[in-house]
RNA sequence: UGGGGCGUGGCCAAGCGGUAAGGCGCGGGACUUUGGAUCCCGUAUUCGGAGGUUCGAAUCCUCCCGCCCCAA
């Protein structure tokens, strides 16, 4: 069987990719270039590189390469600049200057690994595209249907992230280490002989530099705007410089004086308003969310059980849905939960099956 | 130089006679393929300066220095 596999330059898809050359497949190796590299330098050259962001870069995609040749598989980097910036960037911007906090990861994911680069491994005759994803995906024999499901290592599950995924992206997706633990898919590559065994676990925002979320925005057109900061009660209590520099939920960077730690607990992104409270005031009973992908099946009934996670590494909660109109679905939590964040996603569990997820508003 | 107010760690700020809250920032750690996210730990022997009162003062008194507001 043909397989293209995503190969980031990281442990994980490096093993995944073993693991099918192991498994005696047609293995190809696959990377995507994301952003314009010229004049990047190697990880040794100093600050100047940081600007190219912690993944996907030159780094990464020679280590993928190197991979690659010790596998003696065939690997190729396809350039997905364009792509990357219409789908991923793009809406990253636009869900800032909106006062929403958006999850790249999520659209990289269905935007462009399930979906330009799948139809690129189509055009090689490739029956499946493999990501070095925590998650599984299998054919429920009752249903007919893809059932997306965690990973099984609770504490590296990244199913939150493939929320979006249609039947036909599932149909051609595999998950090589999603059975896998971490220390496991670590030993693994040790025993491939994996240059990259080693290398420490990515993360935070691939493509923006620590400490250049905001310069990043404002070149991109996210206006500078600032407004005022309102207590819970209405009142001004200081001023900003634009609601981008805040999410939901957040604590620094507010610049007050108070007795308690303040959180930012709304953003209006008409008013350019940027509310903040205590604690407490975080706390939200439910919510609704909107483009909901149901991956189980159709809609549930309402008052369906389930676990729901608002945000990737969440305390999963129990909680009651109920389908609306429109791909919406209302969630009500047994349980407050704290920074419930527009923008982020909602991801629905039965057991280890992810029933469907949808974007909080 | 008439009246009033204020000077507490890098910033904001509580305390108003009993031996320096808290927030921000910063440092360190945990967590992490979203979040200038969250969480944990640390961060003023000292309160503009000098005297005085008191068992004891950042807190009361005196003078000095520096800001600010109102009135001229």
């Amino acid at each position: 069987m043909r397989i293209v596999v995503a190969m980031s330059g990281g442990v994980d898809s490096s093993v995944a990719a073993g693991l099918l050359v192991r498994a005696g497949h047609d293995v190809i190796g696959m990377s995507m270039q994301l952003y314009d590299q010229s004049g990047a330098q190697t990880s040794d050259a100093g600050p100047a590189s940081r600007a190219f962001g912690t993944c996907c870069t030159i780094d990464d995609l020679h280590d993928a390469r190197r991979v690659a040749a010790k596998l003696g598989i065939p690997h190729y980097i396809v350039n997905f600049e364009r792509e990357f910036a219409d789908t991923v960037i793009s809406n990253f911007v636009t869900e800032y200057s909106s006062g929403r906090t958006p999850i790249p990861c999520v659209h990289c994911n269905g935007d462009l690994k399930f979906a330009t680069l799948a139809s690129r491994a189509e055009g090689l005759g490739a029956d499946f595209v493999a990501t070095g994803h925590y998650a599984r995906v299998d054919l429920d024999p009752e249903t007919g249907r893809y059932r997306l499901k965690r990973g099984t290592d609770p504490t590296k599950d990244q199913s939150y992230f493939l929320f979006t995924l249609t039947q036909d992206q599932l149909s051609h997706a595999m998950f090589p280490v999603g059975a896998l633990d971490k220390t496991a898919v670590r030993d693994c590559a040790r025993e491939l002989g994996l240059p990259v065994a080693e290398k420490p676990d990515s993360h935070e925002i691939c493509f923006v530099a620590s400490g250049e979320h905001t310069s990043f925005l404002e070149e991109r057109g996210t206006s500078a705007q600032g407004g005022a900061i309102r207590d819970v009660t209405g009142k001004t209590v200081g001023t900003h410089a634009g609601i981008h520099h805040f999410t939901v939920g957040q604590r620094k960077g507010l610049g007050l004086s108070s007795p308690i730690p303040l959180y930012v607990v709304a953003l209006d992104a008409g008013e350019q308003t940027v509310t903040v409270g205590p604690k407490e005031s975080l706390e939200r009973i439910g919510l609704t969310a909107s483009r909901v992908n149901w991956v189980e099946g159709p809609p549930p009934a309402a008052g369906t059980r389930v676990t729901a996670r608002i945000r990737h590494r969440h305390q999963e909660a129990a909680a009651t849905i109920t389908p609306l109109a429109d791909d919406r679905v209302s969630v009500t939590f047994d349980e407050p939960q704290y920074a419930v964040a527009p923008g982020q996603a909602v991801v629905m569990y039965e057991r280890d099956v992810v029933v469907g997820g949808g974007w909080i508003d």
